[in-house]
DNA sequence: CTGTTTTATATGTACATACATTATAACAAT
DNA sequence: ATTGTTATAATGTATGTACATATAAAACAG
């Protein structure tokens, strides 16, 4: 039999276990190097689905910028390799390591809270269920200068007692086996409020860059809703994109 | 009959049809609100479509994390948006228009000028060669939200006295045969200094999200330097990513 | 050999249909 | 009042089918 195959049976859908499958196959160095994939009959009938279905995952990853279909000529892989790829899966701690910056953390603060409407929608919760808000002050050992606030989703599992000094995604992987893959991120900027202003000892209402942070793990299931409030001119996000 | 319809013997495909009424539906307030969408099987019979192909246009929409659907409840405007994968090669405009919010140009003016230093090394050209530079404010009808200054290297070969109206990089790819590929932005809060203050009505000092973007062509070669002053809240980064 | 026309093939568009799943609402039973 | 059950209405999944369209390659004409 096929390497490459579909399990009927499987609760998980079949365009879900399609695309799956696609993206293995894409993996393989002839694909990457620009080897046209299976037309889409041959390739339905091989893994057993309709055009249709098979049709619904290749979509996907079309969208996604994965794969470039073009008449005729048949599917391949997308040659510019659009992931942006930027390496902003560095936590904070991390990347400031990186750039040689001293990091301290100046205050963190854990608690049970009752979530607003937006993280109910978020984490997709009843609205009595009880999330861990996570506050913390960070930057250079001579001033603050990010005041982050996460929250996380209950499926995770953290009790509040955790070591949170230790890199975040770290913890949750090896001690939660959660994964985190996929963020989505908005970045604008803000006046500073009172209170937030106080803890970045910047006056009230001066610029601060904000970010919210998205995290999701990889069944695309959300894990962390993050605010990070930076104190302008000590934080630029750079991002890189070709086409 | 109803205000929004599909043309069965247009050339333009169906489905694009209904994702340009489905755009344009989800701008009225009631769904911005959160109202539900007619359901599918509704939509489907009044747009005269089959219930598959509008949902080829819903998907790409929710896709693009501007719908959200969920069972039983309906299809609504994503409300705390997680928005837009949108690809960020869409220009201003275009991604203004993907969104239904109609532009205005309010100010725009051309010179040539003597490059400062961060110019000259970034286009790398002789400090007495003048490069041209472009400022335009734009915004809604009713408020300006941005300030635009761009410089173009002499390569480009722009004299100045082109249609500045069009879509900038529409523009230079037919006319100039440029593509730009590459771009590397940095992401920052600012205060608003008084002259920009003034152009974008607002009182000075408060904040705005500022980008500068490095603009490069296939030969990795720079074309354009551009910044970019948001007036907060008016303007939202999102970016995505995997691992 | 070169330019043109045809043909075959791959994706693109579109429909009708059927059943699965899930969240809400309505109702009944405790 | 609370809990459990059932109906219902929405999206979710999946198939089969048909024809349109673009284009690379083959056939052909000059």
């Amino acid at each position: 039999m096929n390497k490459y195959s579909i399990d009927h049976k499987s609760p998980m859908p079949l365009h879900a276990q399609a695309e799956m499958l696609l993206r293995q196959l894409i993996q393989e160095e002839d694909y990457q190097n620009g080897k046209v994939l299976p037309s889409e009959v041959e390739l339905a009938k091989k893994l057993a689905i309709s055009r249709t279905t098979l049709r619904q995952s290749i979509n996907k990853l079309v969208f996604e910028g994965l794969l470039v279909r073009k008449k005729r000529s048949g599917t391949r892989v997308a040659q510019n390799a659009v992931s942006s790829k930027s390496n902003n899966w560095l936590s904070f701690s991390q990347e400031m390591k990186l750039r040689g910056i001293p990091i301290r953390n100046f205050e963190l603060h854990v608690t049970w809270v009752t979530p607003d409407e937006q993280l109910i929608n978020f984490f997709d919760i009843k609205p009595d269920r009880k999330v861990l808000k996570m506050e913390r002050v960070r930057g250079r050992p001579d001033e603050p200068f990010v005041y982050f606030v996460s929250y996380f989703h209950p499926r995770v599992g953290l009790t509040g007692d955790e070591d949170f000094k230790r890199p975040l995604y770290e913890m949750l992987e090896q001690e939660h086996h959660i994964v985190a893959t996929l963020s989505k991120e908005e970045i604008s900027a803000v006046a500073a409020e009172a209170s937030i202003a106080e803890k970045l000892r910047v006056t009230s209402g001066s610029p601060l860059l904000f970010r919210k942070r998205f995290v999701f793990d990889q069944g695309e299931r959300p894990i962390e809703y993050n605010l990070g409030y930076y104190k302008a001119n000590s934080f630029v996000y750079t991002v890189e994109s070709t086409r």
